[in-house]
DNA sequence: AATTTTAAAGAGACCGGTCTCAATGTCATT
DNA sequence: AATGACATTGAGACCGGTCTCTTTAAAATT
């Protein structure tokens, strides 16, 4: 009886076969929905399987015809709402191919990265739609497409890997809203990330090797440059990878003797800790403190003041990702292709001129 | 070479044994970490392994061990934070036993649901983590467990099903703010809700049957009938299913002759909404209409006024249950669990006394 | 040296489906 | 009536692991 409520009542074709009167080659037909079979027996098998409470083992299925319906979906992190919401859109289109999706946090942590690839590798999922947390680290994505499991890049890129790939135009966002920061008479913007660096501290771009970001970041520097702003770098702020990192990098950095009259969030989780850093610090936004932040999460528009942001189309972003990989999952022959959606600022209040001193 | 790519170089024991030199079943005993080798052929086993990539076929290996190592978890919204911090406590335990999570959106429709539950059973997944849409329709609920399958409930419970629960004191939480609304004066409560009726109109308790909500409306009318108001039901709203319906919902009672003086928000999501038709209608809160919410959204202490929340512990919701389905799967013979996570009222500045007219 | 014990390795069935190929039956064609 | 075409059904191999049962070899015992 133990091991009855281990393997489930589990009743396999050859029972229903049997209770149907055919051979196990016929009931299977019937109930794998493929072949020729009459009618009569088609209701036979059908009825006796109603009967038994047959329930098909996917598993079985999945071993002969070495699909087993399901994609790997592996993200930093779901609790951040950019990824929920990406992961929502992915799992809406996936769910009307007929796959199911099985979820991995990485916590942007590479090694956990690697663990979840090989897992899902082990699952023998059809496909993979993957936020790498490091994109000059992929040798284990390459490992995967090798062994010509599609695979679908989210949000981030790698030059290193020829695979679909579904990003937002970061560069020219970051450009944007640099420039516009700029026109306003700021000189001293920090950017805050949650990409760290081995010494927490930031360099060049290259040191930042999560596709989007680093493309935001080169989009900010290029145009600090282009209007003759030079050494920006040192307006990069990294590791911001929790609310309390956050907390305590943008508290040193408004405490400073030069202080940053706008600042840039690369996700609006930071924006949050941002703007409870001011509230904390008893410093303005925008009076003091000017706040753009990237991802227009539904609770930007009722702060006071509300937050100027950068809109993703994150659910799209991640329905985009799953057509492709689904669309590959039917054809397998087609090239890379490199999708960028576009987004959108939303200008709200948390921005103005700096006082020019 | 079209099915090279299908099934992937699919390297097997039987190849690795081969390369190695050795039968099939002891390289097996190697590969599957099982039985007794000596260290000379583990050895050679593991290199041959190694040279040929080989990676475990963990279909195959379910098909026999009757465990699939993934477990199922279905919820409405992922895109709810609510549920995205419950998922991500879920995939922290659920992954260090060894586990892997298959996600379902239900989008709190009781047919999907049900579709989801079929899926999972399917690949037979090792256990079940839900939080039910309805709980007096779980048919398809009892059909799971009867077959043997492990099953947690999650923020809901149901009387129907005798199994291992994990939920917030709702009812308690409800009381509290109700109690605490009525001491400063308000008579006008609204409570507004997701959760839908037939005819999208609220007349009894018994109405609803989302465990959680259904325990929050009662404690709140159960407050109200101690402090002698009556016919409270009136101030009862169903149906806010999305951002949308919301707006027309709250839109609607705060326009009409009788407007409430508080309203209580089932989650954050309405919340939000709230605070936007009152910015959008001219209102204030707590001015106008004081404000309590469920869910302590990160977010709900910077706007302006902060929002007095009921704070869940959302994501230990989660973590639990995660930690009674792994209980659950190494001891199958324990009695059903019902635990009751404490919350807790966290007083900012969204309510304040009713004007006395 | 003969016998018993034990460790290690091999053979092959099995899990529950799918799928190929052969066998049977039916009906139209000549 | 004999032949061929086509529709159904059956038998059994196969997928890639696990697991039981046997066999073989080496070590221990008497």
């Amino acid at each position: 009886m133990d091991k009855s409520s281990n393997k489930a009542n589990s009743v396999t074709v050859a029972d229903v076969a049997r209770k149907a009167g055919v051979s196990k080659a016929t009931a299977a037909r019937v109930l794998g929905g493929y072949g020729i079979v009459s009618d009569r027996v088609r209701e036979a098998v059908t009825t006796a399987a109603r009967l038994l409470e047959y329930r098909t083992n996917e598993l079985a299925r999945s071993m002969t015809t070495g699909r087993s319906g399901s994609i790997g979906v592996v993200v930093g992190d779901i609790e951040n709402p950019f990824f929920s919401l990406a992961v929502r859109g992915i799992t809406d289109i996936v769910r009307k191919a007929g796959f199911t999706v099985i979820l991995i946090n990485s916590g942007e942590d590479i090694d956990t990265e690697r663990a979840a690839v090989r897992t899902l590798l082990s699952k023998r999922v059809d496909g993979l739609i993957i936020s790498p947390a490091k994109d000059n680290d992929v040798e284990h994505l390459q490992e995967a497409t090798r062994s010509g499991l599609p695979l679908v890049l989210l949000d981030r890129g790698s030059e290193a890997l020829d695979v679909d790939t579904v990003i937002a135009d970061d560069r020219h966002a970051a450009e944007n809203v640099t420039r516009k920061l700029i026109r306003l008479g700021h000189r001293h913007i920090a950017y805050v990330t949650a990409c760290d660096t081995p010494d927490h501290r930031f360099h060049t771009v290259e040191d930042i090797n999560t596709g989007s970001v680093r493309r935001r970041i080169a989009g900010f520097l290029g145009v600090c440059a282009e209007a003759g702003l030079s050494g920006m770098e040192r307006w990069v702020r990294v590791g911001a990878v929790n609310p309390e990192q956050t907390r305590r990098i943008v508290t040193d950095m408004l405490q400073s003797p030069q202080r940053p009259t706008a600042i840039i969030a690369s996700d609006s989780m930071i924006a949050l800790e941002i703007f409870k850093v001011h509230r904390q610090l008893g410093l303005s936004i925008p009076d003091d403190v000017s706040l753009v932040s990237f991802h227009d999460a539904d609770w930007t528009s009722v702060t006071s003041p509300p937050i100027t942001v950068v809109r993703q189309p994150v659910y799209n972003l991640g329905a985009t990702a799953a057509k492709l990989l689904v669309e590959r999952l039917n054809d397998a022959g087609q090239t890379a292709r490199k999708v960028v959606l576009r987004t959108e600022v939303v200008e709200r209040a948390s921005i103005r001129e700096a006082e020019r001193p």
